[in-house]
DNA sequence: TGAGATATAGGACATATGTCCTATTGTATA
DNA sequence: TATACAATAGGACATATGTCCTATATCTCA
């Protein structure tokens, strides 16, 4: 074993020291430089002058910048699935009301600026970086699976593949908002958007008939 | 003006000669690697490489690799407008067969790869360079603006700004389903979620009801 | 055919980057 | 206090990259 993994993995192991604050910082201003210079600009040495420590030092903590993003994703996806979890902790008229709560809280952070600019980076990465794709898989996984309880609990009625798919469509519908809606985008301060689609998701899964299409035009 | 700028120039206004093709095949193999490789990987020796050509030739075409990113980037919107405008193109019982057609049209295209793994990028290098973004923004509105035409047409009875919004509402939701449908994506061969999709947008503009909610459950 | 424009190759050059090594300082514990 | 370990700095090094320059080759057309 190579002496710079085994700094590296004391670097982790360590206990809650010195250690374990500057890889949190290090973490930061990697998010910090992602999403305020982009992918193309996010080099070791601008990390490092991020958090105002050397390359070397940097390197005693991750001594490969793939490391370093393996454990961005990891946090920002934790992060995510933590926050998720907060939110169904309330108590809640319905099912429904509890999936309009979840949908409003999505809403609200894709339209964070964190958010509206580190996703689409991350969906680019994962087109060619094994480890983002997966978490990728595995974040939306989740999210997909909130819904298809929630769905499940609203219209008990609807067969499990109906249910998925549903839940599969509004969570790919609220994603395509980050480009719009979020952050220094072009509806930046359209609330009414994400009234219309949160009624939109909800009336669909309220709604919904397998077979049935009726048009009043 | 520079020596490189000439060239350009004269490689850029020459006739349909053989430097045209050079162009088009420069800018076809850029394409190539960005949808192989990624951005990362997107030098000026890999697309010479991939042209079978020298950096310096490929150099005197493009003097700068901002101004092959911004041509690449032309070269994909003009593309994309001019292939939903030739689906305009056709005869349709309705407006609404009319729009489910280009809806249609758009899945099928996103679901192609060198659209699920090419616009993740572009939205990606949207945040950082201001080009991707102001085409970007144009390519959209341009989407956006076929929307709200044949929204107008079905539903007549709608004011403006409602049109507006669900036009942006359908084309964020499709865009989003580039994430999961798109190829080598999880849910790449699940046709219906494509027909759970667009039976929702058209509903939507079918039955749409500026205030009157209406749960079953 | 010859001259001018176009197209191409090859390499130089400064800069940036990831990785690695060594020396030094700081810190906690026996 | 002495010792082991953690943290940090600074620089070396090979490689990759964008840009630029010069020398040829190829083509076009008067």
């Amino acid at each position: 074993m190579r002496q710079t993994d085994k700094a590296e993995e004391r670097g982790r192991i360590a206990g809650s020291d010195k250690g374990q604050d500057r890889i949190a910082q290090i973490l930061a201003a990697t998010q910090t430089i992602l999403i305020r210079d982009g992918y193309a600009r996010l080099s070791l040495r601008s990390i490092a002058g991020e958090c105002g420590i050397s390359v070397g030092n940097l390197n005693y903590y991750f001594s490969r910048k793939s490391e370093l993003l393996r454990a961005l994703i990891d946090a920002v996806w934790q992060g995510y699935v933590e926050e998720i979890i907060e939110i169904r902790r309330g108590t809640f008229a319905s099912p429904l009301a509890e999936l309009e709560s979840v949908l409003r809280f999505i809403f609200q952070d894709l339209r964070t600026r964190d958010t509206t600019v580190f996703f689409p980076e991350l969906w680019a990465l994962a087109n060619h970086e094994d480890y983002a794709s997966a978490v990728m898989d595995r974040l939306y996984a989740f999210e997909r699976g909130v819904f298809q309880e929630l769905i499940g609990q609203v219209r008990p009625d609807l067969p499990g593949d109906v249910v998925e798919r549903l839940a599969l469509h509004i969570s790919a519908s609220m994603e395509g908002h980050t480009l719009f809606v979020g952050a220094g985008k072009p509806f930046e301060r359209d609330g009414k958007v994400e009234d219309l689609a949160i009624r939109t998701y909800l009336e669909l899964v309220g709604n919904y008939a397998p077979t049935e299409i009726s048009l009043r035009v």
